[in-house]
DNA sequence: TCAAGGCTGGCAAACGGTTGCCATTCCTGT
DNA sequence: ACAGGAATGGCAACCGTTTGCCAGCCTTGA
């Protein structure tokens, strides 16, 4: 082979644009990046040459001085889980059309691998979207002093936030399930340093009081489909007839489990889960899932983040609360006499 | 709320481990990375300090003097196409290991998107993995000379590439079919710029020819799952009784297609799919399809690319193949009297 | 004893932008 | 006619590292 290995065909700069048009480099600099700092003739013909040329300017160059990267982490504890697929996607295309760069992280659902990437990422972004962190408390209101931050599906005081409105939605679950008659619902628990299934616990507890009945608890069942077989197995040891699993990929993993040891699904007991993810409405049967506007709340997260990074206000801290709707499909159904 | 915004705790840079230390700047640096080129005692006293100031070295000024980055960008032509999970996961897995900084990116199924995007990267990335790449022979070629590049899927002499061998898979699944007595078999094509859609297309020929069997081709459907519908409605109108997918999200939107219509699986018609993705296994009925090696391509792919960047030596241009096979579920059986 | 050469460490110039500050020009209003 | 100020462009320092080059110093072998 003839052609040599990558070819540095050697990159146009600000001082090769400087040289064409006869300004400095710094007025150049500033037409491309500070509209209003210079002239407008001179802005329009610094920004044809520029065009001409196929400048395109070097990332790491200005953010050794100016400190902005334009680009924002997001922090997902697992890529490879579907419930993720709305949020990359949200965040995703608010940021590319703001011409931001989305650099995606898998924190691997460790809590010290997340503060530790993020930490030595801290020069590499502007800012950060923690989805469903596994951080404590206080590191995360920490973290959040230091580094514009919004948070998905957390709640913590100082910390912006988008949260889904589970415990509206899981209550609306638990009034369809009574009112098909069931009584004995259990919840099978996810990961127990989990915010949003603490969350989803307690609205649970508090609906089903409404109605004078009691619920249990089975888990903690780790994050993961592998988990439920052994959610499937704890459950039929007990006299429940539905169940509220903390997300969609345990009731899905529930479902094989169930339909494995020939448990009528939802003749004998009903199943809901929580995301609507993919996959949820081609399983078997499909299921009963709590729906969440999940990308949309990739889009809120990112225009929050950026007009923290963008407007000098301080921003009053806040925190947005998107509803969420149960959808009802064939795993739920009439309780068994 | 009494706690500022961003509080800007000083950064740690070598210049202060200059001082800490009495050495020079320059020195720090190479005790840094370069390890054989000071003293060893001079060394361990460096890097002792450095740890102590919690240093972290700036990516930007690195990147800005050495062209070095340490971060590879995987292309995918869309990230919430549960096909590339474990390329994904393999991906970033063996970058991880190996220090590197893996950056996503999502080509929204548009070549244009996708060489615009690199070339704007092009100064951020020390190379990048593009998996099933749109883009044109030409192009790609002409890109692999200006950047070091890992090409999966897809074949093109001057590129390096992993790819999944297919063809074989396909010819298994087509045996498979034959077996139980199918004659009418169709491909449901995928888009047309796809190299693996026609890949596979020519080998289900080759594979039905050898039994004297024609095939016929229905399509293309874009990629995605609602092309299923479509896709199960254009089936039915054929003598077909057994069909193979371009790939699994087509087939499990026929699926449920079919299962609207009344269509039997396998009964009337048996369907196999292709790439043995999340949901095959608990999709109504589990799907027949071919797996392949996928996160094990995305750890081949880095590594391939490390040694590449790595090692003086111009490397052979070389393409790996991983085998695929076949896994029988319930959407095939025995082809209807 | 001395030249040749390997080790080490420091100096200073990049890398490609950004930005504070200053100089010049051109308006304004009085 | 003139002071005050906005608009515009240039100068040069700086961001944090890397790296080519040079200068001592210490070995070594002749």
């Amino acid at each position: 082979m003839d052609n040599r290995d990558n070819v540095q065909r050697p990159r146009v700069t600000i001082n090769d644009i400087a040289e064409a048009t006869g300004f400095a480099a710094s007025t150049v600099s500033r037409a491309l990046s500070r509209p209003g700092r210079v002239n407008a003739a001179t802005r329009e013909r610094i920004v044809a040459v520029a065009r001409e040329l196929s400048y395109v300017p070097n990332t790491h160059a200005r953010a050794l001085t100016s400190g902005r990267t334009e680009t924002v982490a997001v922090l997902v504890s697992d890529v490879t889980n579907p419930f993720y697929f709305g949020l990359i996607r949200g965040t995703q295309h608010q940021l590319k059309a703001a011409g931001y760069t989305h650099l995606l992280i898998d924190t691997e659902n460790s809590g010290e691998l997340e503060s530790h990437t993020l930490s030595k990422m801290r020069q590499s972004i502007d800012g950060a979207i923690m989805a469903t962190s596994r951080l404590s408390r206080r590191l995360l209101a920490e973290l959040a002093a230091e580094l514009p931050l919004v948070a998905v599906n957390r709640m913590v005081r100082g910390v912006e936030s988008v949260v889904l409105d589970s415990p509206s939605g899981v209550a609306q679950a638990a009034e369809h399930l009574i009112s098909l008659g069931h009584r004995e619902i259990v919840y099978m628990s996810g990961p127990q340093n989990s915010w949003a299934n603490e969350a989803r616990w307690r609205s649970l507890v508090a609906a089903a009081a409404r109605h004078g009945l009691p619920v249990h608890r089975l888990g903690p069942f780790p994050a993961g489909r592998m988990s439920g077989s052994a959610a499937a197995d704890a459950l039929i040891n007990t006299r429940a007839t539905a169940c509220i699993a903390f997300n969609d990929l345990l009731a899905i993993g529930m479902l094989t489990r169930l339909r494995e040891r020939g448990v009528g699904v939802p003749d004998e007991i009903s199943v809901v889960g929580c995301d609507d993810m993919f996959g949820a409405d081609f399983c078997y049967p499909t299921l009963t899932t709590l729906a969440a506007p999940i990308e949309q709340a990739g889009r809120v997260a990112v225009s929050m983040l950026l007009a923290r990074l963008h407007d000098s206000a301080p921003a009053t801290r806040q925190s947005a609360v998107l509803p969420t709707h149960l959808i009802v499909r064939e795993s739920t159904g009439p309780a068994p006499r």
